[in-house]
RNA sequence: GUGGCCGUAGCUCAAUCGGUUAGAGCACCGGAUUGUGGUUCCGGGGGUUGCGGGUUCAAUUCCCGUCGGUCACCCCA
């Protein structure tokens, strides 16, 4: 048995690298129409880089060691502290709101299981400066657009998005102690996934009343502005952020993405940062993990960097949207690339005549390949050779009959024959030039 | 880190109750045929049955360990 990629990591061949491809083309093609700027960073950080915002037993998570130089450094789990130095740097320069975007290949040392591998690629895009809800309305409306482009709809996904802010006041109008909020969060996080006599016995043992824990375990229910309004719309506190979040609503329904937005006070995310909207994306069938999550975070730069920003962002992995879009059916027309010509020479043609034309038609931008091999360059029939060319999934056929004329052979599945064979005059063509010759013909087929 | 299930060709799978030299399709390579061509046919390469140990006259098959895969828990960036 020859050697395996290590667990968790990916060998990509080109039918995968293909899928990948596709996959990251589509969140730099939508992220750049929100006018969103590209970085990156590092790799490999240092490991109190992560140590200080998670503590030390996240090390266990990582891919960590010491380097030659007796550093202790990590690959990479998470894109946002290298961000957060970046920004925070730089942060007087940068022109405000900061819209930036990154493709990071991310590590964490973890058994690997459904949709969780130990490398994947995210897609993080965040914007620094902006604290008003229109900002958060278009980061949301961001994640919904991206998965839109891959071909999914509302019957196939979901926005499920709460507020901090919110979620605190309702927990204060319900004269629970702040002291009691983690365990709340957690309980609230596993709703769905836990039994109600479990969730109700971690609410006691946290010290909640009877009233206050019924109603944590109703929240579930709500899911919209109204509904919260009127159960709970005598508090002021909770009505400033039901207020904003209906603004929030207005703005994505203005963006075309409203229809996916669904409020739902169970999502809390597991990080400790997130201090405003939070949202998750779900597949409609609740069939796999979250596609992609997300929030406002305003004091992390301050307790990473030192700069008082405030800040939101999401990150969106490749290997849960990957499945899903198999799934659905939306990978099937990615396909691997493969020559747009195929040169075919008989015994007459000269081996230079094949190449000079290669290299002619290359600098015209047309990828080319002709059999690596001079036997079969000329020992072959026209018609195995022209197998070849199928096989390898290419566009167009160039047969060389007869020197200096390559007859036009499309190979594309069931298009049109021509009536008229076209024949390009190909005699005076020279290297590493784009042919004199009218390529019309040959772009037709190559659909340019 | 804990637990369930699963490891046979590149892929999908077969192999009677434990019994001869572990087979087939697809893919790949070669050839024939078809001569506006992805058809059809013939042939070929490819396996220490994940690895190690045990039971047995005999192990792909039963047992143990290990590694890997997968799913869940934990955790979630």
């Amino acid at each position: 048995m020859s050697p395996k990629a290590l667990p968790g990591f990916r060998d990509f061949y080109p039918a995968e690298f293909a899928i990948r491809a596709h996959i990251l083309d589509t969140w730099r093609r939508i992220v750049r129409r929100y006018a969103f700027m590209e970085y990156d960073g590092p790799p490999l950080e240092p490991l109190e880089l992560y140590t200080q915002k998670s503590g030390d037993e996240i090390v266990g998570q990582l891919y960590a060691f010491d380097d030659k130089g007796g550093r202790s450094v990590a690959m990479r789990p998470e894109m946002t502290p290298t961000f957060a130095r970046m920004v925070a740097s730089r942060a007087q320069a940068l022109r405000k709101p900061v819209r930036w975007f990154a493709v990071p290949q991310l590590f964490r040392y973890e058994r690997q299981q459904k949709g969780r591998l130990r490398e994947h690629f995210q897609l993080n895009v965040d914007i620094v400066g902006e604290s008003d809800v229109l900002a958060d309305a278009e980061l949301l409306s961001i994640a919904i657009e991206i998965c839109r482009a891959f071909g999914l709809d509302r019957s196939d996904f979901y926005a499920r998005v709460s507020d901090r802010r919110l979620l605190n006041a309702l927990l204060a109008s319900l004269e629970i102690d702040a002291d009691a909020w983690p365990a709340v969060y957690a309980v609230l996080d596993k709703l769905e996934r836990q039994p109600r006599e479990i969730s109700a016995e971690k609410l006691a043992t946290a010290g909640l009343s009877a009233q206050a824990a019924d109603a944590v375990l109703g929240f579930g229910a709500f899911d919209t502005v109204d509904a919260l309004r009127e159960r709970f719309g005598g508090s002021p506190d909770v009505v400033v952020h039901l207020d904003r979040f209906a603004q929030y609503a207005q703005h994505l329904t203005a963006l075309g993405v409203g229809e996916f937005l669904r409020l739902d006070l169970t999502i809390v995310r597991g990080l400790a940062y997130y201090t405003g909207i939070v949202f998750e994306l779900f597949d409609a069938q609740g069939e796999f993990r979250a596609i992609c999550g997300g929030g406002r975070y305003d004091n992390l730069l301050q307790s990473l960097g030192g700069v008082d920003l405030p800040a939101l962002g999401f990150g969106m992995g490749d290997v849960v949207l990957g499945e899903l879009l198999a799934a659905r059916g939306k990978l099937s027309a990615v396909g691997t690339p493969a020559a747009d010509v195929w040169l075919v020479a008989s015994e007459h043609t000269p081996v230079a005549d094949i190449l000079r034309v290669a290299s002619s038609l290359r600098a015209a931008d047309v990828s080319v390949e002709y059999a690596l091999n001079a036997d079969k360059l000329h020992g072959r029939k026209t018609t195995a050779s022209i197998k070849d060319a199928q096989k390898a999934g290419a566009r167009v056929a160039l047969v060389f009959r007869e020197a200096g004329q390559a007859e036009v052979l499309p190979l594309a599945g069931d298009a049109p024959l021509p009536a008229d064979r076209t024949v390009l005059d190909t005699s005076d063509w020279s290297p590493t030039s784009v042919p004199h010759t009218d390529l019309s013909p040959l772009f037709q087929h190559l659909g340019r």
